[in-house]
Formats: structure tokens, sequence, C-alpha cells
DNA sequence: GTTGAAGTTTCCAGTGGCTGGAAAAATCAA
DNA sequence: TTGATTTTTCCAGCCACTGGAAACTTCAAC
């Protein structure tokens, strides 16, 4: 683990690693823009990057891989956001700190050129069926780490399916608030809301949303 | 839609396709069981079941799909149970009646020769990746629907994203529950259990489960 | 029956994601 | 510069899946 916050002398090697990996990256989202996600082929995307296609291999495991490639980063954060639990904080508050830090760090300082990619990555995900599925898993992934940290973070204080409910409650909300946003045609920054919504839903339980009947 | 609940005299066409859908299902499950998922082809499945791989593709859209077959009739049975949302439910007794309806309908009755079929499918679907994603793009899919038809069922009382939350927040508790279960090692009963514990969270909200601190 | 229409199965040839292995080139340490 | 290591390249192949067209079955009309 040599990742450190001060990024140490890079080698050359290293340098024309990342170049090539940016490389391939931009090639292939300016050909998803073009010709869809599916009616890009791998061999296209390393002609287009003047690169062989065994070398995309070497650098991502499968084609959809270019569109998820800071998720590691993003699971250190929220995960990170558990381990560092303070004293006097339920479950349920952790997870609550957890998803503000993630909105907190996505909602600004995104480079002018990167977030014309992302908006393309969203769109892509959003509407090709085998990379909804591809976001789903690495959801699904992400809810499992996020459940053990939980586990972790109140040792002897919180049975294992206990966490894993309130994880996905909390997660399932959030993200089918945030789905049916985005189903509906709302625009960017409703997705917040939404996702606000969600948060409330699962904190309060499905009870405490009021029903026809209630006057009040 | 000729599908009424008495049989109608199935002619000899409809007969032959559906024992040609079963044959291959069931050389599909032997297969999988000693070969495995993955090194199983289709092509040994179709000659094992003596027939074109062409016409594999004619019954089934994809490989896995032979391991997913009755999910549009449990789909209808959830749905329904929505349909049916009796006066004075609110939306977190209706979807707590659709799970109720699921449990009742698939503890009991089970043909013997199939049960085992089912054992495997669930086995093979908890460990292959590939399989896994499928599964969580259909659950996907699911609570799309059940959202939309929550919302139907309380028109103009139910905004669209809350359903959505509430959705999201049920399924997420009952699934993350249950894989945890799953994950411990616990055995097949001990999975309605977790299903009830992720129940509960979902329906009593995060904040209603006790911290470290709380002594009672 | 015979014929003709509709649907089902089969064969053939291809596309594209992905893999393994071995050679060639670039990088780094000494 | 030499030798070891890593990275890239090329080649050949597997397998899921597709399209088109031929062969066959079913079924109804005549």
């Amino acid at each position: 683990m040599r990742c450190t916050l001060v990024r140490v002398e890079e080698t050359r090697r290293e340098r024309k690693k990342r170049l090539t990996r940016r490389l391939i990256v931009t090639a292939a989202l300016r050909l998803f823009e073009e010709h869809g996600y599916e009616g890009t082929t791998v061999a296209q995307i390393t002609a287009a990057a003047d690169v062989d296609p065994k070398t995309f291999f070497n650098y991502f495991r499968s084609k959809d891989e270019v569109l998820f490639v800071d998720t590691e980063h993003t699971y250190a954060l929220l995960l990170g956001a558990i381990a560092e639990r303070r004293p006097k904080e339920g479950p349920a508050e952790v997870l609550a700190r957890m998803l503000e830090r993630f909105t907190a760090h996505h909602m600004p300082e995104l480079p002018p050129g990167r977030a014309r990619e992302l908006a393309l990555a969203y769109r892509l995900v959003s509407t090709v069926p085998a990379l909804q599925a591809k976001a789903l898993y690495l959801l699904f992934d992400l809810q499992h780490k996020i459940a053990d940290e939980l586990c972790a973070a109140f040792p002897g204080h919180l049975d294992p399916i206990t966490a894993a409910a309130m994880t996905g409650s909390l997660m399932g909300a959030v993200q089918q608030a945030g789905i049916a946003a985005v189903r509906l045609g709302r625009p960017q920054q409703d997705l917040w809301e939404a996702a606000r919504v969600g948060v409330g839903v699962a904190m309060d339980g499905l009870r405490a949303q009021k029903g026809p009947d209630d006057h009040g």
C-alpha cells in the first residue's frame, strides 16, 4: 500500500501508464457518444486510441469497466466515513453521516471537461441494460461492505442481520427515489432532493409515511 | 389473453413445445450441477436435450434465463396483491400484505422433484456472479413495477418519489437481511426470520433501531 | 386428400467479448 | 551495457448470440 496522500515522484512507467489509461477512456467515451455503447466495439476503441486490443484488457477487465473508473475511490470514501464513527453516534447517525460525506464530495469541484464525461457516463448507465446490471452489481457489493463495516464499528452491539437490513433499507430507499426522479425527467438538482426523501423514509420508517386517510 | 384458470384443451403444438421446454430446462440443470454454470456450454445443453442450439434461443433469450423461469408468475402475484388494496389500508400495510402473500405462496406446496431443482438454482444464483447480476436486475425491475402499482393504488395521495422510496426501503432491507443470513451460513428456515427482521427495520425506521448507548 | 399458409426447427456463416500463450519492446537495476 | 522484469503486441481460439434461408410440422380451407 504506497497510497499516501502526497503523490511521491511518479516514475516514467507510471506516467505513461496513466496517460495510456486516460487515452483509452476518452477514446471510448467519444465513440460511445457517437455510435452508442453497444454499437462500439473494443476493437474500434483500441484503434482510435492507437493501442492493441489486448492492451485494453490489461487496463480494464471488461468493456464496461471504462465507465466505472473511480468506484474504488468512492468505496474508500464511504467506508472510511463509517470507520470514523464518533463515540455518541448510533448506527443510523453513522449511515447518515456517510451519505452526507458522499454528497459533499460529489456536489462541487468537477473539472470542466470531466463533468461532460461524467454526465455522458450517467446517461449511458441509465439507458443501456447491460450497464444498469453492472451498476446494480457494484451497488450490491458496496452494501455488503457497508454492512460489514457498520458491524465492525459497533462491536458486540449490532447483529449482522440488523446491520444488513439497515444498510439495505437506507440504500434501497435512496436508490429507488433517485431512479424515480430520473424516470420522471426531473432536472439534475432535484435528484439530491429525491435522495433526501429516500433518507427520510428509511430513517422514519414506512409506518411514518402518511396514508390517504390521515388528515394532517 | 387466453390465460384462464382452467386449462383449456392444449393443442398438440403447445404440448410438444412445453415438453421441449422442460426437456431443455432439466438437461441444463443436470449439466449445471455436474460441470457448474460457466463450465457448461449451450451446445452441451442442446446436445443433451437432443435439440439444435438455435432452438434453445427460440425458447430462452439467454443462457441464464433457464434459471429464472417463473419470474413473471411471481411478478403477477405481487403486483396483484397491491392492486387488491383494501379501503382502510395505507401504503405500508399494502406492501406488508404483498410480502405476506409471497411467503404464503412460496413456503409450502413444492412438487418433490421441482424442489431439488429450485434449491440448485438458488445455490447457483447466489454463487455465480453473472447470475447474481441477473437476479439483481430482475429485482430492480420488480421494484419499479411495484412502485408504479403502489402509486396507482393511491391515486392522488402518494407522490411517485415517496412510493419509490418506500418500495426501495422495504425491498432493500429484506434483500440485504436475507443475503446476510445466507452469508452467515444460516439454515433455510432462518431465512424467513431474517426477512422479518428486514421488514421490521423498514417499517419502524433506522432511528428506531437501538444503538450501543441505549439501555433498554 | 391436396394444397397453401403459418409457425417451428435446423443448418450455415458470421460478429464480438474475452482468454491464453509466446514473442517483441520498453523499463529499470546493477 | 547487461540482464531481469514489466508492458505491449500479435495470433489463434472459445463461446454466447444473431441473421437468413432452407426443411419440416401443424392446421385449416377447399
